[in-house]
DNA sequence: CTAAGGACCTGTCGGC
DNA sequence: TGCCGACAGGTCCTTA
C-alpha cells in the first residue's frame, strides 16, 4: 500500500497527537511479521517518552529516550490511533499504549510490516545502505547519475531500489516516468543529462503531489484518523492501462517489468 | 559484481 | 454460488 507521501501523510498527522505523550505498554498479538517483533517490547517501550516521529525511506521512527521504535507498513499496513477499549479486529498485530487512554494500533493483512527497535546510539541494519531522501537536497542530477553509471538494468527498476533512491514505489515510478517523458526500460545508463534533471525534478513533484492530496487511497491506505487521501484522482498512468494518454490521447500500454505492473505512452516517453 | 526471479502472506476480483 | 488463478501499493534473499 504505502509509499513515501503516504507515510509522510501518517507521520504528520500522528506527530501533533502522540509527542511528548508517554508509552505506558504495548500489547504484541501476532509477532510474527517481516520480522519478529522483539518479544519484549511492553518492557522495552514501558515508561518512554515519544519526543519525535520522523520518517527515513519507508519507515516511520518513532524517537523514545532510549532509542528508536521503527514502524514499516509493508503493502497492506495501517496505523490507526483509537480508544484502548476500541473492539481488537483481525489482523490487529500490536498496539502501542499512550497514557492519554488511546492506543498505536497496527493492522497488517499481509504481515508484510515490521516493527523494530533500535537502542539510543545505534543504527538499525534496516536503514543502513538507503539512498538519499527524494524530497531533501541530497537528491541531486549529479547523486543519480553516479548511483546509474553502472547500471544497464530498466530505469523503472532502479528508480524504485532504496540504494539509488528511498521512497519511490511503483505508483509513483510509473507517474514520475510518465512526467519526464522516459520509457520505463530505457537503460539507467543511457539517461543524457537532461533527461536525469527531468527525472530528479519529475520524482520530487509527483511526490510532493501525493502529499499534498493526502497519499493515494487505492485499497486500504487510510489516515490515522480512518479518513482517506485523494491522490488517486491525480494519477496519469498507475491504472490506467488501455485509457487515453492524458498528453496524447493515445491509448497506454501495459506490461510486467520487474514483477511490477509498468504503465506508459508509447508516443510521449522515450 | 549485477540482474532476474522467488519468497513472504492474505484478500479480492474476474473467469468459468 | 464455488473454485482457481492472477494480482496487489514492499522488500529481502537466492539463483543464474
Amino acid at each position: 500500500m504505502p509509499e513515501l507521501p503516504e507515510i509522510e501523510t501518517i507521520r504528520r498527522a500522528l506527530s501533533p497527537k502522540i509527542r511528548d505523550r508517554r508509552l505506558t505498554g504495548a500489547i504484541v498479538r501476532h509477532p510474527t511479521l517481516r520480522w519478529p517483533i522483539p518479544e519484549n517490547m511492553n518492557d522495552l517501550v514501558q515508561g518512554q517518552t515519544i519526543h519525535a516521529v520522523r520518517r527515513r525511506s519507508k519507515y516511520l521512527l518513532l524517537d523514545l529516550d532510549e532509542g528508536t521504535l521503527l514502524v514499516h507498513l509493508g503493502m497492506s499496513g495501517q496505523l490507526r490511533l483509537i480508544r484502548q477499549d476500541e473492539p481488537v479486529g483481525k489482523h490487529d498485530h500490536i498496539d502501542l499504549l499512550l497514557d492519554n487512554g488511546q492506543a498505536l494500533r497496527l493492522n497488517d493483512s499481509r504481515r508484510f510490516g515490521a516493527v523494530l527497535w533500535a537502542p539510543l546510539g545505534t543504527d538499525h541494519i534496516r536503514l543502513q545502505g538507503l539512498g538519499p531522501e527524494p524530497l531533501s537536497g541530497a537528491f541531486t542530477e549529479a547523486v543519480l547519475k553516479k548511483a546509474l553509471h553502472s547500471k544497464s538494468s530498466p530505469i523503472k527498476t532502479t528508480i524504485m531500489d532504496a540504494s539509488v533512491v528511498v521512497g519511490v514505489g511503483n505508483i509513483y515510478a510509473n507517474e514520475a516516468l510518465f512526467q519526464s517523458r522516459i520509457h520505463p526500460r530505457r537503460p539507467a545508463n543511457s539517461l543524457n543529462d537532461e533527461e536525469l534533471m527531468r527525472l530528479v525534478v519529475a520524482i520530487r513533484e509527483v511526490l510532493l503531489a501525493g502529499i499534498r492530496h493526502g497519499g493515494s487511497t487505492l485499497k486500504d491506505f487510510v489516515h490515522p484518523d480512518g479518513s482517506s487521501g485523494n491522490f488517486v484522482s491525480f494519477m496519469k498512468v498507475y491504472g490506467r492501462a488501455g485509457a487515453p494518454c492524458t498528453v496524447c490521447g493515445n491509448p497506454l500500454h501495459q506490461a510486467r517489468l520487474g514483477g511490477r505492473a509498468t504503465v506508459w505512452c508509447e508516443t510521449c516517453q522515450h
